[in-house]
DNA sequence: GTCGATGTTATCAA
DNA sequence: TTTGATAACATCGA
């Protein structure tokens, strides 16, 4: 569910609730998502104060006081949340951090795909679906999208979604940043023009900074940032999840097909395979 | 009740 | 090297 544009509305709302609060209570409701174990997270935790919200793709990164960092990924439901104790606790809540304020950061995540590591040393890099990523796809350089995609000799469509190339797209935005280019999600990345690269990049940076403005994407409200609110851009998708619907830039129908077995929604009369 | 699909990704086989 | 299938899990809709 979260892509770049929600992990970074998520961090952004973060920053803004809890920098500078201190973990006062840790309760772990379910710890098989909790790496190295619950109660080393927890022990952790404890009393520590946070100092920065992060992200890299779709994993984010919360700083605290003594060095050490709490790493996680939301994968396809995860959530996190900054409520009032007294707000009813939904099902699927794993772990409850009780601040100094008296609020609580709850993590939620109803399939369990997702996780949270605590890295007593701070260092990120170490953990292999970190090291395995590649440059972040809001803020990479168009030299090096272009190269790399070039590099691959691949589907444009997988190689979007593959986070060791770029990291931060997943099936909705790697969609819609394919129909802003104009480009068949089928078409081999060594068989396009670097012009055409660099309007796949260009593409891809105006579907990301217009996501992040509008606060991500929420479809049936499973998306929800530290506040409680969904975002605003699922009002401005192309062609994810449109199909039969007609495309905005010739009003014929959205088709779907399968693309290394994903779901793939675009517009057959306007991005052609080159 | 059953089947298929879901915004992610690690892993294994071909 | 690349791809496809599968698995992890819960829920929803047809």
């Amino acid at each position: 569910m979260p892509e770049l544009p929600e992990v970074e509305t998520i961090v952004r709302g973060l920053r803004r609730e809890v920098l500078g609060r201190r973990i006062t209570t840790v309760r772990i409701l379910r710890d098989d998502r909790l790496l190295p174990s619950g109660r080393e997270l927890a022990d952790g935790l404890l009393e520590r104060s946070l100092l920065g919200a992060r992200r890299l793709g779709k994993h984010f990164f919360l700083d605290l006081d003594d060095g050490a960092v709490l790493a996680g990924h939301l994968r396809m439901t995860g959530q996190l949340r900054v409520q009032a104790p007294t707000e009813p606790l939904l099902a699927h809540t794993h772990a409850l951090f009780t601040l100094d304020d008296g609020r609580e950061l709850r993590w939620r995540d109803v399939r369990r795909f997702g996780w949270l590591h605590y890295l007593p040393d701070g260092r990120v890099e170490d953990l292999p679906s970190v090291r395995a990523l590649g440059p972040d796809a809001l803020t990479i350089d168009p030299g090096e999208f272009s190269a790399r995609l070039a590099a691959a000799r691949r589907m444009l469509k997988p190689l979007l979604l593959a986070q060791n190339v770029v990291c931060g797209l997943g099936n909705i935005y790697a969609d819609e940043v394919l129909w802003r280019a104009r480009l068949h999600p089928r078409q081999r990345s060594d068989r396009l023009s670097s012009r055409r690269l660099r309007e796949l990049h260009q593409a891809m940076r105006e579907v990301l900074e217009a996501a992040i403005r509008a606060r991500g994407t929420s479809i049936d409200g499973a998306y929800l940032d530290p506040d409680g609110f969904g975002g605003g851009y699922q009002t401005s998708l192309a062609v994810y999840g449109r199909e039969g619907l007609p495309a905005p830039c010739c009003g014929r129908p959205v088709r779907r097909i399968l693309v290394a077995s994903r779901s793939t929604y675009f517009c057959p009369h306007c991005q052609r395979r080159r």
